[in-house]
DNA sequence: ATCTATTTATAACC
DNA sequence: TGGTTATAAATAGAT
């Protein structure tokens, strides 16, 4: 419908394709308002040109969130089937998984015992003999490690005890003696996470019907 | 553009506006599927007339999701939060509580006690041994009830021996003697879980453009 | 659903 | 982008 008829195929010229672009958005936002005054229907539109600018359309009375919400609630398996039913199986994995660990733990407790027959009590029983055998020997190095370093301690204590002794009793009368402190280190980090928000948006309200146009003119990668 | 110019407000005849959002409904199609192709644009168009009745366009190269999810992106809104936020995060727990027991298992195993404490391990040896102590018990119980089962069974064994020793001399000669078995139980259990679909979708492809109008025309809610 | 007089959208041009 | 205009397309009202 113009001055003379075009075939509908890609627009190769890019600043014709730009021109036709605006034009025809133009006259689809119209169409979309008129839609929704007359039929009082509601509807969400969403084009993204091949630039990457995103321009909507959502009718006055609703939002593209709710429009959405109701779209889920009909389209929602098509939609998600693939995202949703594998998160499902990952969550049930898990579950599983979850179950499993917490019968072990249960049996390594003394719980849950009573399907077990001799030979596996026997199993475990050994396996918990092994664990607690470790366990036993970390406690004692833990506790003679602890020891020895007390030991140190206690003599390096003492050994400077004797020397501020000395030290004192040479040096007294002079004003010059002193500790010097280590100073803790401080550390300021300051984390900026800025990333220029891209979206410029404006609405233009319509002032005798109330539709909206609401226009994102945002580049994106 | 028709037989007369309309004013654009709500239509209050319904078969009127009914006629009327189809007609309009399959115009704004049209055209966007001719931006989507004239344009290189990609198009997201949900409609639901007054009567609830859902009416999609989406173009052919993308998805009515990918559109949203790039809307959002720009928009920052949480159009999918509800749902699949709430999932992620209960995952996350799952994993969380996951790595809780195995941590704890593998602690019970004599693994990762490095960062214990004596006292620490003082407990966890405690609780070992309550624990193998338990398990220890089941053993004896076990062995015991079992013992106690094979004597009854070698008892009872013995028992019928001798009745059918007894027997035999008796009925000598007669072929009118045998064992009668009990048979096992069978069960059959069978469970249908059967949700009858209120999904009715079609897809109808335009041969000579490969563009895409999807219709759902169902009734929500 | 189909027809058609008329309105509306827009292609090509500036 | 914004405006003009000849023409194609959409559609209101009727069937």
């Amino acid at each position: 419908m113009g001055r003379g008829k075009i075939e509908i195929k890609k627009i190769e010229n890019p600043t014709n394709r730009q021109v036709t672009y605006s034009k025809r958005r133009n006259g689809i936002f119209k169409k979309a308002q008129e839609l929704t005054i007359l039929c009082d229907a509601k509807v969400s539109l969403i084009m993204i040109s091949n630039t990457g600018k995103i321009h909507e359309y959502i009718s006055p009375t609703t939002t593209t969130k709710k429009i959405y919400d109701q779209y889920q609630k009909v389209m929602k398996i098509d939609l998600w089937k693939s995202h949703y039913e594998k998160m499902l199986d990952t969550l049930e994995a898990h579950k599983k998984v979850n179950n499993k660990l917490r019968r072990e733990i249960r049996q390594r407790m003394g719980e849950g015992l009573n399907h077990l027959d001799y030979q596996e009590l026997c199993s475990l029983e050994q396996k918990m003999e092994a664990s607690v055998a470790i366990i036993r020997e970390q406690k004692f190095h833990k506790i003679k490690t602890q020891t020895v370093t007390y030991r140190k301690k206690l003599e390096n204590v003492k050994q400077k005890n004797g020397a501020l002794l000395l030290g004192f009793e040479a040096k007294c009368g002079d004003p010059h003696y002193g500790l010097v402190e280590s100073e803790g280190d401080y550390e300021s980090a300051a984390a900026f996470a800025n990333g220029a928000s891209n979206l410029y948006a404006f609405r233009l309200h319509s002032s005798d019907h109330g539709a909206v146009y609401g226009t994102h003119d945002v580049h994106f990668s």
